[in-house]
DNA sequence: TGCATTTATTTAACATGATAAGTATTATAG
DNA sequence: CTATAATACTTATCATGTTAAATAAATGCA
């Protein structure tokens, strides 16, 4: 049998995680998980979103997701707008405390990414994001 | 600030989580999770090890191996051995049945792995392999 | 030898992952 | 219209992830 090492599932997550470890102590000194985070940006770059496109865009079950949006509630991080004509759904979007936040985090994790970039190459690092994302596409095409 | 779904971590998660799915359903017939089939792996490959040495190998922190450990124990798949001259460290090994349990269950995995290996290409799929790994050196070596 | 330090593992506490089941609202067939 | 199915979330439950603290055994050194 194939060596256990060589394992795709396992290299992936030890790539991840080996990025992550850059990236969570400055998350936690501000009090956010990396999944509270990834909500966060996306309700940057969304701009107001509904719960079910929110954890499609932040890669979220939908139970892992009203969880974290109760907690960003309670820390007044987000809001909940039930303006849509469809009663099941909330917009979701920050706060001016939200975007502060973010505002103060955002850069700073970036410049962590730009060492990385520098560290492994921004070609290579390029290729890897190409295989991954062709990856994804592969597995996704013939579920 | 560059777009968040060109986010190395999301890449890498959304590309394991679709190799994931492919396996997971399986794993979850014979009563296994994830994480619990990867010590099993380990305890196959290693024929006995301490619970450090499995935490390495099987890329899991050690409070989650401790629960994941009592776990399989009553389930009886493992047994602990207090062979060892240092008190703290208990041998960790697969029982009878353990190893019949991976017997049944690894050749199906190694199949559905193949399926993925064929719908990617071994040759892109070794290009990915060389691309994570080095990707991991590169951050352990500066960190 | 005696004791502070280090090492190996476990507990504790809180957050998320994963699956199934529940609830409320909207769409749809008859 | 109205019963039924589909949709969008939320709850519930059990397992793991993450960090800090606790426990216990081994080591190092005065």
């Amino acid at each position: 049998m194939r060596d256990f090492k060589h394992s795709l599932p396992m290299e992936l997550m030890r790539a991840r995680e080996a990025a992550m470890a850059r990236f969570r102590p400055m998350l936690r000194d501000h009090g956010l998980t990396e999944q509270q985070w990834r909500v966060i940006r996306v309700l940057v770059d969304a701009g107001g979103a509904d719960v079910g496109e929110l954890a499609r865009k932040s890669c979220l079950l939908a139970p892992s997701l009203t969880r974290i949006l109760q907690h960003l509630e309670s820390r007044s991080l987000i809001k909940r707008t039930q303006n849509s004509t469809d009663n099941r759904r909330a917009i979701i979007s920050l706060t001016a405390r939200g975007r502060r936040l973010f505002n103060k985090i955002g850069p700073r994790l970036e410049s962590l990414y730009r060492v990385i970039e520098d560290e492994f190459g921004t070609g290579r690092l390029e290729a890897l994001y190409t295989l991954l994302a062709e990856f994804y596409e592969t597995l996704q095409a013939n579920r």
